[in-house]
Order: structure tokens, then sequence, then C-alpha cells
DNA sequence: ACCGATATAATGTCTATACATTAAATATCG
DNA sequence: CGATATTTAATGTATAGACATTATATCGGT
């Protein structure tokens, strides 16, 4: 036995779960009962249980026992990475060109606009982003100059300001939306398309501790990129 | 103080380090430093110290200490719920028609029929999710009768195959991918639009245990159906 | 300067125990 | 019978200690 006792009780009961052995609203053993089946102490079995629970597979009543969690809401892990990441992992250079850069006021009438800006200017950033000098994406993006001064020093003639964002001011709070939109005019020109082909288009606002740090929309050329969404038994937070 | 001590240790740091007050590769203190501070054992800041780490916010090494972990990919929680149930929440109504029903074997030539088959047949169900009546999305899918006997039997002719099988047969692996499509002849028919015009496609595969059990093609009229995927400080396993 | 053996500092695991908390079960009283 | 009080079985939290493990640091010898 290399692996500690209460991860391998914890594996145990994860597997019979998922195998379906243990079906939800079964009773499983009380913490008496396992540490004599273990020859352990309650504290061993206690650690076993938490981390069921904390992983949803279990749910722990007081004075009842010790259940197999209905399953709430499928939910799955989606990795969003930085696209020049994304592409490296398939030995696909990125590279990134600018096409408009400018600093303002948010547009009247425009209440997202003016959320994110906070009161102060917004920087705008559009661009393009291309895989072996093919274009892939095109990006509109909208920074909150207040909560990231520094950005307007930055140069983005060829390093994508997603990138930058994320080495220097990581979010802690995202809302993507991900939607199919035909390409506008100006859109299909960048991608070389025709205007209306359907492009995968994700919308992302992210936040810092409740502040608004950017938005931004990149409309992604169809049959070159999914997104690709994979769900397994999750992998033991082990030591 | 209500909350156990534990949880206000864990809470305090997390919140010092989503808040940047604490940037990746600071150490943190030991757990000898943090039970003089908080005059508790060390099992306590432990636990404390251990939520964190299978939280992803820090990491241990012994001999070295603790540290902020270096944020690795972002990754955010997608809920891919039922489409009934979703629906349900918005207030709107949900039905499904059935287009198609057989029972088949894969279809040679295709690999992935063959392996989700696994053997046995397949059954094919065909079908139109509506939301108040209005077509929303198209929906292929194709299930493993060997993982889901009980399904041939099932009565589909109203009742979602998806809401069935959440039901019946909670996954434990999938994949999903995530794309924008032109609609085909057929589907644009369906949906009442026009052929060509820009759909969000999603294509899931479910397992359970290692084996397949579904396959589903979901085409959804644009504008009617976003996918929403939202991050934030996970909430805290909480008592 | 290099390499190897040893010491050390930190986390990892586990025990045995104690008391608190809570919800279910049971007893009690009107 | 029904409402209320009490018991009790289970988890929740915490302590103080012990030993294991391991990466780092230090010390010696060549």
């Amino acid at each position: 036995m290399k692996q500690p006792l209460h991860e391998k009780i914890r594996a145990d009961f994860e597997a019979r779960i998922l195998a379906g052995m243990l079906a939800p609203g079964d009773r499983l053993p009380t913490e008496q009962e396992l540490m004599q089946e273990h020859g352990c102490s309650r504290m061993t079995v206690n650690k076993a249980l938490s981390a069921l629970q904390s992983a949803g597979l279990v749910e722990r009543r007081k004075k009842a026992g010790s259940f197999v969690a209905r399953p709430r809401f499928h939910s799955m892990v989606l990795d969003i990475p930085d696209l020049a990441v994304q592409l490296g992992e398939r030995g696909q250079r990125h590279s990134y060109r600018l096409t408009r850069r400018q600093v303002r006021g948010p547009i009247a009438g425009r209440d997202k606009e003016a959320a994110l800006a906070n009161g102060a200017q917004l920087l705008e950033l559009d661009g393009i982003h291309c895989a072996d000098d093919r274009p892939l994406a095109v990006e509109h993006r909208l920074i909150a100059t207040r909560a990231v001064p520094a950005i307007v020093d930055g140069d983005f003639d060829s390093i994508s300001p997603g990138t930058w964002l994320l080495q220097h001011v990581p979010w802690t709070e995202a809302e993507n939306r991900i939607s199919a939109v035909g390409a506008t005019r100006g859109e299909a020109a960048l991608l070389g398309i025709v205007p209306g082909a359907p492009c995968l288009c994700v919308e992302r606002h992210t936040w810092r501790g409740g502040d608004p740090i950017t938005y931004v929309r990149q409309v992604f050329l169809a049959d070159a990129y999914d997104m690709v969404a994979r769900f397994g038994p999750s992998g033991s937070g082990g030591n």
C-alpha cells in the first residue's frame, strides 16, 4: 500500500458510486463501522468522507448518516485557455495583428460600456488572430483603464492583449457567452469568407474582485476552431 | 464567530489570494506560525491549508512550505443542463417531438458508430425541441443499447431522450464539442430558417465507467439559445 | 569545487480523545 | 391523539501528540 488510507477509502467509495454499485440515496456505513472495518481511527474515515462530500459525491447529515448524493446538475470543466498557448499545443504558430487602437470614453447609451469603464476611459483594441499566418479569428476588445492603468502603454502590435492580460491581470470572475453568428461584412473580409457565413462567437466579460476588467468578442472561422470540453472523474486532489 | 476556525483561516487566505494581496509564488506562513497566530492546533491549520491546496489556490511542498499557486489554466464551470429544466427556469414550456426512431447496427465505415455500439445495436432517435411551441433545436441521437437495454422500451414521443437518460443513466465522462455550422436543408426546414443560416452545434459523447452511452448532435436556432458559462470564486464546500 | 552523507525543517499521515451540534427517535404530558 | 420535551445516534470540530516522508541545507572529504 503506497497510498494513504484515507485516500484508499475515498477512492473505493468514489469508484463504487461512479460504477453505479451505490445508487443515489443509498446509505453508506457510519464512521464507527468504517473505522472498525479498516482498523483505523475516526479522523481517518472522517477525512475520506469529508473529501467525498466536498467533491459532491456524498451528502452527510447529522444523526442520519452519509448518503450517496443525487447527482446535482452535471457541470463540466471547460478550459478556455489563451489562444496562443492552445495553438502552440497543436504545433501551430500564433500571431496577432492589431487593426485598431484608441482610448475613448464609453459610447452614450451603451450601458455595458459605461459599466465597464466605471467612470474612467476605455482602451479599445481590435485585431486579428492567425494560426500559421491563416486568419483564425477577429477580436474586438474593450479594457477598463481604471482596472489596468498600465495597459495604455502596452505594445500590442504583435502580442495579443489577451495573453498580456492573462499574465498581468488574472481575473477572478468571468462570464462567457457562446453563440453562432453570421459574419459581418468587415469580419468576412478579414477572415476571407463570405458575409453571413456561420462563425462561432465567444463573448467574455471578466472581473477581478468585482471590478470589471475587460470585454472581448471573438469571432472564429468555423471549421478552424471548435471548443472542446471534456469531463471525467475528478482527478483526486492528491498529495 | 459562527464559522469554524479552519474555515475562517481558509476563507481569509482565499480572499487575500483572489484580491491579489498575495501573488503567485508568495510564501505563506508555516503551519507552526499559523497555529501560534490563531492559537490553535496544527491539525486545524492543516485542514485549512489542505482545503486551499485541493482548491488549487496554494501549492505545498515539504520542507519548503506553502506557496500561492500560479494560476493553472483558468478553467471554468460550464453548466450543460437538461434543456427542459433550463427552459423551465426561464418560464418557457419545453416540448419534444420525435421524428425518427429505429434500432440498427452501426453503419459500415463509421468507426465512431461502431465504437458506440460496442458490438450491439444502436437506437437512433431524431427529434425536435421546442420552447413554447416554437422550434428551438433539432437533435440527432444514437444510444448504445448495450449500455442501456431499457431504452428500447422508452416512450419518447413527447419526453426528450436526454431527460430520460439523465434520470436513468447519469454519465461519468463526457466530451462536448461546440461549433458553428450552417443549417442543412433538412434542419432549416424543421427550424423554419433558410439553409446555410448560422446555428450553434453541440456534439456530445458520454460514457459511464468507460462504456459509451450516447452520442448526440443538437443544432440550435441562433439567437434563441446561447451557452453561458460563469466562473467565480469557488463556493466553499461548506458544512 | 565537487560529490556524498547527514541533519533539518517543513508537510503528510494517523491516533486517541473530547466536546459541540444537530436531527431523528422516543418519551412524556395535557 | 397531539404537541412538547428529552434522549440519542450520528456527524462537526478541535486538541496534543507521534512518526513518516521528503526536499532542502549543511558539513566533510577528496
